[in-house]
DNA sequence: TTAGTTAAGGTCAAAGTGACATTAACTAAG
DNA sequence: CTTAGTTAATGTCACTTTGACCTTAACTAA
């Protein structure tokens, strides 16, 4: 594997302070029609330059002299796809020595939930990996072909928010994140379904959810479904530390 | 507050390249007789230079650039404080500008649990701050006096790590890493009372315990208490997700 | 032998959970 | 206008889990 990029001899590249990167993890709600049932999925960004040239990569670069770490990423997040996330939370801090054949790179990496509004699924077509145009594009965050041929530790890394967010004990604020202000409790239903993949009972969720004390009803009902029209809710829970939660200046 | 240190001009030094540095905050428990009940410590060290220069700060230092960042942090830990904990957990990246008042500094934060044993409480009386002779001290984790005096942003770290201890789901392993191979039940509420600094139910503890599918009992107890001998148990789980319990080499 | 102490297990009412049935309120087909 | 289809919303019931408390077990020290 040939680089263009100096101390690609590893003894040499040891002596080189690391470079500190930020890259960020984004999931969306989407219907899939594979499964039928709702799924995750996150935008990737194609290499223009070696290493990983031409392969899938998370959106990512230098943290610049004047960005907090957060600020950073939002930053980045948004020359690369334009997306502009409501907030980010912290995910780890990789720094193995050999994540990258080139440079030493420490990379923070945050994650976010956007809502489907909010992402800009510019081409449906793009969901495959053969396309060749655009350095943007969506995948099922499960798709194992994408995963395989990440650029870097990338697969590993969303292997891990992957299992963070299916590991997040809070109810409502995935939910909050991924539907937005008003939601009714069938979407809630719908956000864990495809974040656990398992189909859940519509009764006990309901109970559930409304006895968790951060979701509220409102007056307002949602209407134009073939049935009767669902009551709509709203979160009220904040972050359970600042930290877990930062919010983008 | 002056400084021998290069860059202390806020324009001047947000041009250099942020420096990368590993810290630790440790936990272990320890009699205390101000609460009656166990409690939680942790070793700081003194500044011996500029800035914070005599103040009490988390044990850290650059990282190195052989060193994986978990590396860097257990080698720091081993030459400032003599500890070899058995494993550490990432807890954060902090990268706030302002954090230093000297260069920029991005620190990724280490933390973990000691067993008593292991962690060689020298001198009693260094928990007192008027003490100035040794340049590694143990202090009650929620020892204001002390917590509001610390070096660059340590407090809040401090602060967010009992926070991440005090909402760690899993009973067993925290128990386990305080205490050792094996132990009584006993003890391991013990730990949650000090953790969660309030009383729980035996009888109903145990219960719980005993149902959490992780612990599991030995053939072994515990004599030399005035009373019936407990039973050991042994705790059998394996961390939920590998980055959460790393390694060290 | 007895008092003191903690271990270990049991009881019981109250609260919570999972599986499933019933009624409510809308749309669309005829 | 009526009816079938669909999901919303609530209720029922057996089963499990929880919190408060009691009883018995097994040791030490006086």
């Amino acid at each position: 594997m040939l680089s263009q990029i100096p101390f690609a001899n590893v003894a040499e590249r040891r002596e080189q302070p690391p470079i500190l990167a930020v890259s960020t993890v984004i999931f969306s709600l989407r219907d899939d029609e594979r499964s039928g049932r709702k799924s995750l999925w996150l935008p990737l960004v194609r290499r223009t330059r070696d290493p990983y040239r031409g392969q899938w990569a998370l959106p990512g670069g230098p943290l610049g002299a004047r960005d907090s770490l957060v600020d950073a990423a939002a930053a980045n997040l948004r020359e690369t796809t334009g997306l502009i996330p409501r907030y980010l939370e912290q995910l780890y801090a990789f720094g193995d020595l050999e994540r990258s054949p080139t440079r030493r790179v420490v990379s923070v990496v945050y994650w976010a939930l956007v809502r489907e509004d909010d992402a800009p699924h510019t081409d449906t077509a793009a969901t495959s990996v053969l396309l060749d145009d655009p350095n943007v594009a969506w995948f099922r965050a499960d798709d194992e072909q994408v995963l395989q041929n990440m650029a870097f530790d990338h697969q590993q890394i969303i292997e891990y928010a992957l299992w963070r967010l299916r590991n997040k004990v809070e109810y409502g604020s995935i939910a909050h994140r991924l539907l937005g202000e008003r939601f009714t409790l069938a979407q809630v239903r719908e956000v864990y379904e495809a974040v656990l993949n398992k189909s859940l009972d519509p009764a006990n969720f309901r109970r559930q959810l409304r006895n968790a004390a951060d979701i509220e009803e409102t007056d307002e009902f949602l209407a134009g479904g073939k049935h009767r029209p669902p009551r709509l809710y709203r979160y009220t829970g904040s972050p359970t530390h600042p930290l877990e939660s930062e919010n983008i200046s």
